[in-house]
DNA sequence: CAAATTCCTGCATAAAGACGCACAAACCAG
DNA sequence: CTGGTTTGTGCGTCTTTATGCAGGAATTTG
């Protein structure tokens, strides 16, 4: 019946996951799609077009307004450094991220507001060599009267706020950070560490292979979640820190799987 | 002001919510907005406006006065309110630096709060790349709808909040913006550009050698001064802008030596 | 107080969305 | 293979939303 049957038979595989996550990639890269960009560019109505961004709306993956969608770094306004949300998980993440550092360590961070929250709340006297490619948590370190800072340098990914691409990656490959923290999208037994931005993964692959230890900070909400993208097996990881006590029972699969936690 | 000639209107469209974003963020940065000013610039009517800011106003997010909008002054972004000297100047020489950009340049900035007046006062239909290692410059940037942000990455100078170092240099060496816009600390005839920072001053110098062409943002103020490092010559400088109209005395000299002025 | 903005209230219109329905393709027992 | 079921997609119709326009009211300003 429709005319696309017969003409690329490549483009016919474009089945409705292959299409959410081609729309998707674009949100998070442009920060915003139009419907009627979108359905052109697909080659599909605009119905199914709208289908998929409900979907993707009650995912919590877009956020839908009228006329298309937007990436969630549009309302979430962590741009003021002014704690607007208070979050006491990440604070005591980050409490217990700081027990890790000892002067003149050398620590490699990722982006992420659990990193932000840890960037926040070094202790002043803290001396040492922060490396990041994440301008708001570059923010937060600069402020910092002991902390030495190296900024990565590459094309800025706008929703995650982070420098990605390979420039970024060559650099983190240069270095061998005491410890990288890790902002953890989604973690389960399975699958291991996943997420959902291309880019930002092969950076946190880079990150994770020169790293001597591997941490990751999340909270708990995110524990055996999944991301399309895989970031790491368990097995790479040697902590992982949440705001629960390490004896939770949610945490217990982690530890028997060899992974540290606190 | 400079127009800027659109040729697909398809990308014209704006959607509410960015709009939205778009205006918070101005009024966020300069604690005040026009509705008239922000009508052309965005290209809408008045009514729209007038509706946008209603709605973030019921939203708490501004505070709507007769005429535009100002933002609740208790919610301070760090960067934007201390003391930005002598602001209007600033946004004069922003607007003049503006006209020189198209879309699709690539554009090579240096710090300070010259060019953050310029980062800020982008017209949001611009597209173009910007490269920098300036982080509150970048801030701006990354905050801009359609810019490219390349971060130039190196050790922060806690100072002058920008990148310094071989490896920023490296970077900028392989580069060959079309613009460079330099903040400057001072100029004179005798000595040219002038800076205090030896690490800024080696970035400097890297940037005027790549770039195709080299503009000076200053405010009168410091014309005709010197700083104890040079550098580079007058006959470097392509442009120089600052608040004065260019037939203004104070200039001719400049003029006399080669260098345009706007 | 008078002139000029700016604001508000409808209203018109075009675009986008919602909902029901049809139909093809895939899927799945038997 | 077959007949039923599910799923995905497109098409109409109707509703909602967004935006601009026109006027009269309200305000700032000199």
């Amino acid at each position: 019946m429709q005319e696309f049957v017969y003409i690329e038979p490549s483009k016919l595989t474009m089945l409705k996951k292959e299409r959410q996550a081609f729309i998707l990639h674009q949100v998070n890269l442009h920060n915003k799609v139009l419907s009627s960009t979108l359905c052109t560019e697909i080659s599909v109505s605009e119905d199914t077009i709208r289908r998929d961004l409900q979907e993707l709306s009650e995912e919590g993956k877009i956020i839908k307004v009228h006329g298309g969608a937007l990436s969630h770094s549009f309302n979430e306004v962590n741009f003021s450094t002014n704690g607007v949300y208070s979050q006491p998980e990440k604070f005591k993440i980050a409490q217990k991220a700081i027990a890790l550092i000892s002067n003149g360590m050398f620590i490699l961070t990722s982006g992420g507001t659990t990193i932000l929250e840890l960037a926040r709340s070094l202790p002043p006297q803290l001396k040492a060599t922060f490396m990041s490619g994440s301008i708001p948590a570059i923010l937060e370190y600069m402020h910092h009267p002991n902390i030495e800072v190296i900024v990565i340098g590459d094309k800025i990914s706008k929703n995650s706020k982070i420098t990605v691409g390979s420039e970024a990656i060559a650099k983190i490959k240069q270095m061998k950070p005491d410890i990288c923290f890790l902002g953890t999208n989604a973690i389960d037994i399975q699958n291991g560490v996943t997420d959902n931005d291309w880019d930002v993964v092969q950076l946190k692959k880079a990150m994770i292979e020169s790293s001597k230890m591997v941490v990751c900070l999340t909270i708990s909400e995110k524990i055996n979640s999944t991301q399309p993208i895989h970031v790491c097996d368990l097995s790479k990881i040697d902590m992982l820190i949440t705001e629960l006590d390490a004896t939770n029972s949610l945490l217990k699969p982690y530890i028997e799987a060899g992974v540290k936690v606190a």
